[in-house]
DNA sequence: CGGCTTTTTGAGACGCGTCAATGACCGTGG
DNA sequence: CCACGGTCATTGACGCGTCTCAAAAAGCCG
């Protein structure tokens, strides 16, 4: 077995055991982006929480409800049976996820951070949607949305090298989450890089390497985990799109 | 660089230039699965058809139509700056592509044999789908599968090895065309090793090996290009999800 | 402060990509 | 119909990049 297995398996996952994290303000996001909002789901929604690596909902599990994230951030991921992990997105306060899914559920969704969000029973929104257009328009491009970025994480996994899928995650975030360029382009990232790496299909030494060179050559600068500081973006976006790399 | 760049460029793209291919007969699918079709598009389409390794649309379009496979398959690539190169699904009879794209189509839809296809009007489609649940949901259907299948995707080029990854391809597709059980389990491949090497994020070499390797152990026998019997599926499907192979 | 978990760095191994040569296939033209 | 040329498939030898294993450093919490 070549790929990254698990190293040490005692009980359940002990390689993705639980670690300390700073809770984040509730006021995040969840409220309406004024037009092309989910805004027809408010009378149905449901708040829930769910607790840091606590399961939204899991592989194999009936896909009764979706969720809209108010706070916190969750991982959608899938083990393998020797304990490979990959995790195909992540989602962030304002996203949507759960639709996605036909029937049942493919995909663990974790939550990285405490999470508060908002949940909605599938039967109700199907039957909303028969009646409203604008929340059928506002689904079928939240499914074109989700499909597109799947498309370009296949092209990234499929035929990016290390640096490039590390300057695209860096580049994907900075625009998703709010890049603070007062500053400097400073982004807090929520996922650990155990994370990022089984996002990207690498290892955690192998995410750490590419980091560290990134640091060397100023590109960026880590002030503490989960915090990242783009100094060069341009130069990131180059990096993202195969530019070379020259180091310091 | 390092992963598969283009070998040699002299023109555009030397390595994908056409090969020859036997002409399909045109009468495979199109023809409607009672229920859950999309019958309700007949009245709108247009009859097109497209040489080998020619375009029925291209990344940078904009996507004011999508198309239904009568007979032929369609890859759907994207090529890197350097001549690295993608292909992020295959299409076959029957199949449907292009409503994934909104506004702009981010892949090339490439012909890999001769194709005939049926073209619809976005905005047609569009304007169907607000009177006419029926299509409404075999089309949100189909994002669904879509989508399922890209996650699918990112798994096995995240975290599979070659050997998990060809099984799984040739699994995969076993199930996509028929499968003649009565031939011992023979398949039809459309598409070239160099097409299913850019499939699987790998290079056309490591393909080769390991259906060499597949071959050795008696697994699968190759009678020619294009043709794929698989002698034992149950083998394959344990490979394609861990399995240890046991060669020769 | 002390113990734990996670991140970071280093050394070495191995898988897959690269390069190169041979062989098979196909279409063309004599 | 067969010989020729070109493209693609296949196999081998080798090197590089990423994984693996291991140890040290850095966070975090009691």
């Amino acid at each position: 077995m070549a790929i990254n297995a698990a190293r040490m398996e005692t009980s359940s996952n002990a390689r993705f055991a639980r670690r300390p994290w700073p809770v984040v303000a509730g006021e995040a996001v969840g409220a309406a982006r004024p037009g092309d909002d989910f805004a027809a789901l408010e009378a149905i929604g449901t708040r829930v929480s769910c607790g840091r690596n606590e399961t939204l909902f899991e592989e194999g599990d009936s896909a009764k409800y979706c969720y809209r994230l108010v706070s916190g951030s969750v991982r959608l991921c899938t083990l393998l049976a020797d304990g490979r992990r990959q995790i195909a997105d992540f989602f962030l306060p304002g996203d949507f996820l759960g639709i996605v899914d036909f029937g049942v559920h493919a995909f663990n969704a974790e939550a990285i951070t405490n999470v508060v969000a908002i949940r909605y029973a599938r039967n109700q929104v199907d039957a909303l949607c028969e009646t409203d257009a604008r929340l059928r328009r506002r689904i079928s491009q939240h499914l074109h949305e989700q499909l597109s970025a799947s498309q370009a994480h296949i092209v990234l996994l499929g035929r990016q090298t290390v640096r490039e899928r590390i300057a695209s995650f860096l580049v994907r975030m900075s625009g998703r989450l709010d890049l603070d360029m007062g500053k400097g382009g400073e982004i807090e990232l929520p996922m650990s890089p155990l994370d990022i790496a089984d996002n990207l299909g690498l290892t955690i030494e192998t995410v750490c390497r590419a980091i560290s060179e990134l640091k060397r050559a100023d590109v960026i600068s880590v002030p503490s985990t989960h915090r990242i500081v783009l100094h060069k973006l341009s130069k990131l976006r180059g990096l993202a799109s195969g530019a070379e790399f020259v180091g310091v």
